[in-house]
DNA sequence: GTCTATAGTGGGATAGAC
DNA sequence: GTCTATCCCACTATAGAC
């Protein structure tokens, strides 16, 4: 249940270019600060520690990482990437908006699962406005709209049939969803997260009907407001 | 605009019991604190300087705020004691529903404003599960039923009609909601936050129109399920 | 460009005397 | 309840080796 996967995250952030030594190093650093979050703890890993597990020098590591946060930073890259990864045969191989939108999410919780122990720690920093690790933050647009691509995926792949504006506007709702998911996620002390597996298993269904329901005559002019809220608010 | 309060915050959290100079003593630190993060910012009024400022050793200021986040804690059960006591007017006059979910939303933007800019601090404690600051978290439960019992009584003074279930739940939703608000907030830097003003006053004519559709045939069932997941999903 | 070693700063938090 | 002294750690600075 709680192994690290067995493939080592493969980090595609842009800091220094790499060369294959460098590379090297740089990984072996990411390797120890996950190794040692996941044992002691975000606190107790300490850079010293994680230099020191890496076999290498603090300013080395502060070199490639200017800032302990920054190593976080990382790892949630690192998640995004994976979470792709996972999220690819529900998105070859269903065909319906709920299927398609339940393996994604779940791909999610799998992916994040061995994380689970210290991740708080992560979503912490990110909750901050002006981290750079917040993922409303312009830093991390990258990343958002990696996200949020997935979940247009899961759309235009899905039978559903919807207005088109609100079509246009589903893939950032289904990222906030997701968002919603993490946080539940977070707070979630269950074997394996086994209560964020069920809140995902009951709520997509529930989604996918609210979604159908949308094109009832007396809810459609409600929905038009929805849209016209959301374009209002989006800077 | 950004002013300060005229009166103080009259703290009410249970930490030590209170004897009169120990109150004093608990006040001049919360008054140092929340000047300093005023005017420099959390991460430079450091404890030294708050410990200096109220005219005690930095010792001291540990014995009574065990953290520096508890320091945060302390202010925002202020504001939520001064929420309550803004929010009162709207709860006497306003008649429709509307009307008072705004006004006690509103309430909490105008109570808010003068800390927008290190409210980021204390919101990120929302994400860190372990965190006795967590909104979700037991050690802040007292405060969270008191938040949620000001909507109860924006939903039991109201002329909102609903089904038994929903209106049971409602309070628990509108609260969520307000947290949802407080997020938008935290990352609102528009001018005294029109932009969150702006997102409340014109979201809840659209709360208050699909809560009145949750009474149609076709929508009936979904509200059922909906109250089905938030029951099971409730710890 | 990659890396080491080391010395130093500042600030959150604690121990223990009074 | 209050203080002083101290610890620990993130982070910086620097000087130089390969």
């Amino acid at each position: 249940m709680s192994e690290v996967p067995a493939a080592r995250l493969v980090i595609v952030t842009d800091s220094p270019a790499r060369s294959p030594k460098a590379e090297q190093t740089r990984q072996a650093i990411i390797d120890a600060a996950m190794g040692l979050f996941r044992i002691r703890g975000y606190d107790k890993a300490t850079m010293r520690a994680i230099a020191d597990e890496a076999g290498v020098s603090i300013g080395n590591a502060y070199y490639y990482f200017s800032s302990k946060e920054h190593l976080i930073q990382a790892y949630y890259d690192g998640i995004n990437a994976e979470h792709a990864a996972a999220a690819a045969p529900a998105l070859e191989n269903a065909t319906t908006f709920a299927d398609r939108l339940t393996g994604v999410l779940l791909a999610w919780v799998d992916v994040a699962e061995p994380y689970h122990e210290f991740a708080g720690k992560f979503f912490k920093n990110a909750a901050e406005p002006s981290s750079p690790l917040s993922p409303f933050s312009t830093e991390s647009e990258t990343t958002r709209l990696a996200a949020i691509d997935l979940h247009r995926r899961v759309v235009e792949g899905s039978d559903i049939k919807l207005a088109k504006a609100l079509r246009a506007e589903l893939p950032e709702l289904l990222w906030l969803v997701q968002m919603g998911v993490v946080l539940f996620w977070v707070h979630d002390s269950s074997e394996g997260q086994q209560r964020t597996r069920a809140l995902v298993q009951q709520a997509v269904p529930i989604i996918d009907r609210a979604l159908r329901l949308t094109r009832l005559p007396g809810v459609r002019g409600l929905v038009d407001d929805v849209i016209g809220l959301i374009r209002a608010i989006k800077p």
